[in-house]
DNA sequence: CTGAAAGCGCTTACAG
DNA sequence: CTGAAAGCGCTTACAG
């Protein structure tokens, strides 16, 4: 195939004739028509086009009818970079994790572009992957794209991310991470979760109310093993042990084994408060093998509503929903309202938790 | 505070003194220093600034360095934006899917980014959550922001998507998904991968091997039906049942209830080859609560290795990992191909499957 | 009602 | 060795 002139005015191969396959072709980016060319087959200027288009500016109708007809005909589409060029507003976010294929930043993400979209701008996926250069690399790209905002989020809240410190001057909004640079930073109250959790227990007349949680190292263990602690002293009972070990269903196995095989007498908790859907699982698996019957003897909760494990359990898991997505939605609401003049303070705010309740702990909704 | 000029030549408010708070000040994305600021302080042209910058041209070695220095104390950021508009090339791609929240689009997407990210390009992320209108949107605002290159994926291969039939003018690939659009589709050969898991179980001496699956709908689970009947043919084996319902642990329980109470005598399988891994959970743990034991008198395979319910299961699960990562960044590596003038047939491309060998067989790997 | 011109921030032949 | 100028594709005051 030979094609004439597909390279517009000022490009290096601009007059000649090429013999180009359509890949070659592509590469180029198949120049689409420009205002240029509609002003041209309209016989009116490129600035009676660009009011036209756009709904703007005073002119004849039948004008801007005619130019409309042939800006569709043409297929013409405005060049989002010219404009932002001009603009100076890309209409366009950068989103970067320091942990990507992580389980919760999953929703977060969806609820980050979910918010954006519904204001016109794309957002930039960028994914750390726990190494600084790749994330200093990401973090330039992202600034040389004059992205009009920056969301960061990771793996865990106390992460040390981003690593870098100076401020670019856009607006930044920390997603369940504790905030390292400015910028406010929206984060789930697991510290209030947990104690819904563990009230909700109580509520259903539970008095042996245990904890199986993770990591201490974690500020959410942390931060949920206090909230438990609120709830018990609310209602009036004692600590009936916490125990911390990983984040996996072996240690909710092993958990069970120390709290109802290695102990003996009536002090078995009636209740278990788990700081992961993960645990909880191992912990409802462990009790059904041992004959131990959910809820009737012992009533669970989990934390995260991790709808796979949670709805998979036997029974099903009551489990304290974290809202990841609807904090993804309230980041990208902030981020817009910033990046239009709203100033937002720098800081943490917590998002409440919501229970969902399924089988695990025998009272209904 | 008052700011002089921050409004940069030809904006609307330049020249002016106005009395601005920080916000409204980043809200106009607060103009960084430009190649002209960087010419006026080095005192010479914009052109040498550029060539200086991109170390290209040739200019004296003391010049080169001082355009440099005054450049890094400037905090000089070249902007994409004009370059792209220049060049005719975005170094940007999108990814749409009809539903990133599900976990399959995942590890897609992060090889797809990681494959980009290594060649300078960003992707656009793009959730058309099922819906026509937002896809069409997300589509529109893709090309004109003048992206090089689209990748298209989805929650099933045999997904409607994406709906849009018009093809744009520019470089396309599939993931997992049936090609609807010009450009090749690269997907996990589940037929391949099925022969795979089943032969596995052959191998280690199992001769009644059933096969528990999803909806019949599925292209997956038709195609794993397939693989499991090629590995049986090839082992000499009859099919010991192969029985359809849906994703969900559940039904493995039930799958169970079907195979092994139901029935009686000496015909219960000695393996079964689940269609994915939440069925072989809930396969797992409905033997265990049956008192069978797993390997020992039933061995068990999955399909997914999907970590969570893979790894927690007991014993863990020996089942067959799509590499879906992998096809993510072969997607990317052949997009970026094709933006550089690679020609690609279109069509599917099938990548192998792996085995991810647990305990749930017994074998050792 | 319509258009010419300047400008957004860059690069690249081309001339000096 | 260095710079003036044109051009990428748009928008917007301004003049006619």
């Amino acid at each position: 195939v030979i094609w004439e002139n597909i390279y517009p005015r000022g490009f290096p191969f601009h007059g000649a004739a090429l013999r180009l396959g359509k890949a070659h072709r592509m590469a180029r980016n198949a120049t689409s028509s420009t205002i240029h060319d509609v002003a041209r087959a309209a016989g009116v200027s490129i600035a009676t086009v660009s009011k036209a288009v756009n709904n703007k500016g005073r002119m004849r109708p039948v004008t801007r009818a005619r130019v409309h007809r042939i800006a569709q005909e043409l297929g013409f589409r405005p060049n989002d970079l010219a404009l932002s060029l001009r603009r100076r507003r890309s209409f366009t976010v950068g989103l970067l994790s320091n942990d990507i294929y992580g389980r919760f930043a999953l929703p977060i993400l969806g609820g980050v572009e979910e918010a954006l979209a519904a204001r016109c701008t794309s957002v930039f996926l960028c994914n750390a992957a726990d190494d600084r250069d790749i994330e200093a690399r990401h973090l330039a790209s992202l600034l040389r794209k004059r992205v009009d905002g920056l969301v960061f989020t990771a793996r865990r809240a106390d992460s040390e991310f981003p690593a870098e410190r100076t401020t670019p001057r856009i607006p930044i909004v920390h997603v369940n991470l504790e905030p390292r640079l400015d910028g406010p930073a929206l984060l789930a109250d697991d510290r209030g979760g947990a104690r819904l959790g563990t009230a909700h227990l109580a509520a259903l007349g539970r008095t042996r109310i245990a904890h199986v949680s993770g990591p201490q190292g974690f500020r959410a263990v942390r931060l949920r093993h206090a909230g438990y602690r609120d709830a018990l002293a609310q209602a009036g009972l004692t600590d009936a042990g916490a125990l911390f070990g990983d984040w996996s269903e072996a240690w909710g196995w092993e958990a069970v084994d120390r709290l109802f095989t290695a102990r003996h007498g009536a002090t078995h908790p009636d209740a278990i408060f788990c700081g992961s859907d993960q645990i909880a699982r191992g912990v409802i698996d462990a009790l059904r093998h041992l004959g131990i019957t959910v809820p009737a003897q012992v009533a669970i909760v989990g934390f995260d509503n991790w709808e796979v494990l949670a709805a998979g359990a036997r029974p099903a898991l009551t489990t304290v929903d974290p809202c990841l997505k609807a904090l993804g939605i309230r980041a990208g609401e902030t981020l817009m309202g910033m990046i239009d003049g709203t100033p937002e303070p720098s800081g943490e705010c917590l998002l409440p938790c919501r229970l969902t309740v399924r089988a695990s702990c025998g009272g209904a909704a």
